[in-house]
DNA sequence: AATGAATGAGATTTCATTCAT
DNA sequence: AATGAATGAAATCTCATTCAT
């Protein structure tokens, strides 16, 4: 892709986002996205197989920015709990510093259909695989518990922090999800030591 | 309602259920459901309001039970923690039970909007306070520890069970949600052990 | 029919004339007719072969009456001029005291269909032969121009009649319907005068 | 509007008016009216908001139309009786030359509801005071009676003319309604003159 | 590369009528 | 005679996608 049509193939992303997160996932109509991309809608599928494509390239875009900023944070960290405290902490300021990006991914595209979640799975799953790798290095490392079932507990901890990220979006975001960090990580280190 | 009138309402429930497990929520047309349920596409009218009822309907129907089950047993058990594995024992193991209410509320029934939803978070918040009040009784029993935030803390273990739920449907059910119940609720009780 | 079965047939044309007069045409059900009649739904069919034979029965019915009144009533006339103003005396009055008659066959039941159009047409042309006599008598009698065109004419007075009885119940019935005969019946007798 | 779009706009207007004035009202499905006017179903969203707005677009558009060649031909017309000679004949005429349009707006039109009949509703006041407007011309310059109620006038004249057409149509148009003008006209002119 | 007018499949819901009780 | 639960046909409108320009 040349430099101009990366730029219009962002553009677009940029749109879906706005389009969906103003107006909800069956609002978000084709037609709205290009509006707001300032492209006419067959210009769309110059760039997108399909609507779907459009949905799922949105989330692998800017969900896998977030997943390679895990990456990179924890590379610093020598230990498992401060690796486990700085994927909390991205996870919760990252999601709140982007609250369209967060309306968007814990609302709206659950609405969406098998492809999707598919690629949102697979996102999701790059992401737990991490959160598994930081509970191992834990266990190696005498830190947390020798017979923790690495592949539930994994589950635990992203199905934990998702759920506070949801309800706070859902509350109306009457708190911040950086308060919450501290005392949910406290939460798993209890619950994983050894 | 007369008895006879009791028993459509329920098998048309049924058919829903059947129908959106079968044929995802997308493919779950009201003459679908009425063929399924055998009577004519006019009957489910006289039934339910419209589409939304008849799905807000088979929630509130199913889960409002399920809820139920969860109040009943826990008024058996002593102790906190006691009562902590009851509720994932029961949430585990009657998803279990039942697959088709367990990928109907876990998948498909998300994919739906506004009233559905907030039907939804009405009977999850139910659960997600009975969950707090067995935290506070865990606290004031000292059992737990004496400064956890209830209203976090919560979320954190009806997250952590929702998402061992789905994790297991999607990955096609290749183990039993019953022997995740005792890993699952030893790493809450640690993460909240006074 | 028995006088038990005229009762319940009577009920249900005084149910529809006023389910139509308060709901309009387009939501007059069979069910709704059936309960302001207290009567089930099915016993509706028991008297009526169908919905459009309830309509046309109402417009007979009601319709008939008053047609018979202008026969009677020019009966006790000697001059055409006077028959003339007696009709529109009637005409006028008559649905000024039944606003609800006047309602539905001024505005409702004209959107129905062939049938019910076709049996209206009907009773209006039995109505329309009546000023035609008149009109002949007054010619008869020098009293009205000798070379009027009475299949025209006629149609003149009774189109001309009932658009002032429309437009006085689109306008809100702010004005009397009784106010307005002198001043059309002296259009007519000047517009008719030899 | 290109001159291409109102092309296409035109299309399904006549379209419309050809699919009532054949099949009736209540068969002229949106369908009908697209493969007549040989476009796709959608493409008659594209024009018009939804099936009234087609209808109330066609009144519009075609009575608009002759109210404007009313105004225009008592323009060149210097008295009072004239004017009513000329619009008693444009009247007449047109829908005789047009029995479709008579047909839709005398007989099928009328069954429909609230929207189109406010819209209705306006193209005939604007008709109306036309009338009403030539009724004063006449008598201020002393033609017309000088105590005429020129409020209720205007409608005898009115309702007479339409049910002359009205009549004209349901009896199979037996007859030419231009040859009924003079007659008509005649009527109005003894009834109204000074 | 870009446009945007045109396409057309597809599903919910209403309500007159029936018929077993 | 009366009931009223059940029937099922039928039509509007939306919107992702295409393709001629």
């Amino acid at each position: 892709m040349t430099s101009r049509k990366k730029e219009k193939y962002h553009f677009i992303l940029d749109a879906a986002l706005k389009v969906i997160a103003e107006n909800g996932y069956h609002n978000a109509q084709v037609s709205r996205i290009a509006k707001e991309a300032g492209v006419a809608d067959g210009t769309i599928y110059l760039y997108f197989k399909n609507k779907e494509d459009i949905l799922i390239s949105l989330f692998r875009d800017r969900l896998g920015d977030l997943v390679q900023l895990f990456h990179d944070s924890i590379q610093e960290t020598d230990s498992a709990d401060e690796a486990l405290r700085k994927i909390c902490e991205i996870h919760f300021t990252q999601l709140e510093t982007n609250v369209n990006l967060a309306y968007v991914t814990q609302i709206e595209l659950r609405q969406s259909s098998i492809e999707l979640r598919k690629a949102i799975g697979e996102v999701v799953k790059t992401y737990i695989e991490l959160i598994e790798k930081v509970l191992r290095q834990g266990i190696d490392a005498g830190l947390f518990h020798a017979d923790l079932d690495v592949k539930l507990t994994r589950l635990l901890v992203f199905g934990a922090m998702d759920e506070v990220v949801t309800s706070w979006l859902i509350s109306g975001r009457k708190y911040t999800l950086a308060s919450q960090v501290d005392k949910t990580v406290d939460f798993f280190i209890r619950g994983l030591k050894a």
